[in-house]
DNA sequence: TTGTATGCGTTATCAG
DNA sequence: CTGATAACGCATACAA
């Protein structure tokens, strides 16, 4: 593992001159920077990332805290960060939390400790009071609403996708609407109930459905929705996947869709366009993409930004 | 930032006293202990992981090679790696190729700059013959077939899991039979292709289809199939999703499935099961975690590993 | 255009 | 039990 200095000395030259033509500076004469790089290639020379990165205290890395990998929900916000992050010349760690706080807290400390320059937090048990006391050791961004002003904010309104969604299904002369939510107390499922309180005029405690996340979820809510006496003409789910799902297992059951209950899904997954799931498609690879970037922008002195972003409906034939 | 020397000079000992507490080392008085404590305490001490790496030359992180983080596919894998990873107190680096080999060189050049103590590799393009010369920077591990020694592999065996699911298609009778696979020229799909050719008696050239990779492929492959005038009666596909594709797009033209057309997967998604697909259930979860196990071992010491897991059938109504 | 000296924050060695 | 000092490999202020 030949170093700096190794270079330096067989190239008779001193380590600040190995060190510029490493970073490309200029004021190295060509001549000598020849016999740099000859000796770099004659010793097989490879820079120490590490080093590097205690010289500078620069990691060129980001943490992106998530509570499951392999839900697909995640993977085009992570596809978006992916592809910005490696254009930058930045890497991505992963942390997956399953939801647990003790989890984001670790996550959050690689900023304390130095491990990476920025965080990006695609969900969160947190507060954001609590998620503040990081925010002096680095930028963090989040794809939820309701952030601080120093928390930068890249994320779908989902009050207002949530009102479009129910026009949607209003405008198809659904009046009975129910809705499925994943996590009951998130920020996103708040305001989407919100926006279910404000539009439908029917409105019904009893017709959220809290507490559905993934495709399985959704086989189940089948049984659920069908033992009910008063039922919903409609239902709004806030994933394609739990709406899929129920799709699957309702055609199991040999029940017309959308004759027996239409549907409407979120997300825009390219699964459920093939079942002609109609959803609301909403922008998560651009956010994904978004999120680094601001991210990258604050890393450079940049002020924490807040975006929302909205959804469109993308035509199916459960509506 | 107070660091390891400021806490010495607060609680009057030496750096390296200060260094033993940090990392509970015996031969440490009570009294001094305390003393550091407590300076640590008060100057919100918090240990800088950079030069710790670089003092110890462990970063206490492994890549991940895969081309595309949003495909389910590759879920499953990474939430086993996750989980074990985490367990080992391990950061997760992922690099997303693509399929280019170019960005497979740099996300193995991480190894070669001490940026990663190992790397996991869940698809590559790269020949074995090349990935051996990153091998002398740290362990590897893959997930295909056909690694040399000096490589670890843990890994569907792709020839016998074919066999078994074409001896299923067959034990319900169905003898022209056709092939849906991903890559043509990766070891799994000819491993795949000679399990075909092996096992059955009508195998033919023109009823394997390459190039299928997501469920938009499988929507595509519809059309295509229905236009072809000698058709086979079962259809085998390498991933739930592309099956999943071909069968919405299927239902949507009312053709019935397995009456026209049996299907058989290979993955066992969740999503495919709500639709009662017939497939073959790989245990990639378990072998993103054994991947990392075994990874781990060899950064103590261990010898590479090889080891093939089998797939089992998971019975649908597509058969 | 070049080089010397110092710092980044730890751990490890070795002497006491 | 304790501490001074030397690594680890690089970047950079400052001087020449």
């Amino acid at each position: 593992m030949a170093n700096i200095r190794d270079i330096a000395k067989h190239a008779d030259v001193s380590v600040t001159t190995v060190s510029r033509v490493l970073n490309e500076h200029p004021y190295v004469s060509k001549e000598k920077r020849a016999r740099v790089h000859k000796a770099m290639k004659e010793l097989g020379y490879l820079r120490n990332q590490q080093a590097l990165t205690l010289s500078t205290g620069k990691t060129q890395r980001v943490v992106v805290i998530l509570p499951y990998m392999d839900h697909p929900y995640y993977g085009f916000f992570v596809n978006g960060l992916a592809k910005a992050a490696l254009e930058h010349n930045y890497r991505l760690v992963m942390w997956q939390t399953e939801y647990k706080l003790s989890e984001e807290r670790q996550a959050l400390d690689l900023l304390k400790h130095r491990e990476v320059d920025g965080a990006i937090v695609l969900s969160h048990e947190m507060s954001f009071k609590e998620m503040e006391t990081y925010r002096a050791y680095g930028p963090i961004a989040v794809a939820t609403v309701g952030a601080p002003e120093t928390i930068s904010s890249i994320h779908v309104d989902h009050y207002a996708s949530f009102v479009s969604g129910i026009r949607v299904l209003q405008s198809h002369g659904y009046e009975q609407i129910g809705m499925i939510l994943s996590r009951s107390h998130s920020p996103s499922s708040l305001a989407r109930q919100q926006a279910y309180f404000d539009e439908v005029a029917h409105a019904r405690e009893q017709w959220i459905w809290t507490g559905y996340l993934t495709s399985e979820d959704g086989v189940r809510l089948a049984e659920t929705f069908l033992s009910q006496k008063e039922r919903p003409r409609a239902l709004f789910f806030s994933s394609d996947y739990v709406a899929l799902g129920f799709l699957g297992e309702m055609q199991r059951r040999h029940i017309a869709i959308p004759e027996e209950v239409a549907m409407l899904g979120f997300d825009g997954h390219p699964i459920g366009r093939a079942f002609g799931l109609s959803t609301m498609l909403s922008p998560n690879e651009q956010i994904g993409r978004r999120l680094f970037e601001t991210t990258l922008a604050e890393m450079n002195g940049a002020q924490p930004e807040t975006h929302g972003m909205t959804v469109s409906y993308q035509v199916g034939t459960t509506l």
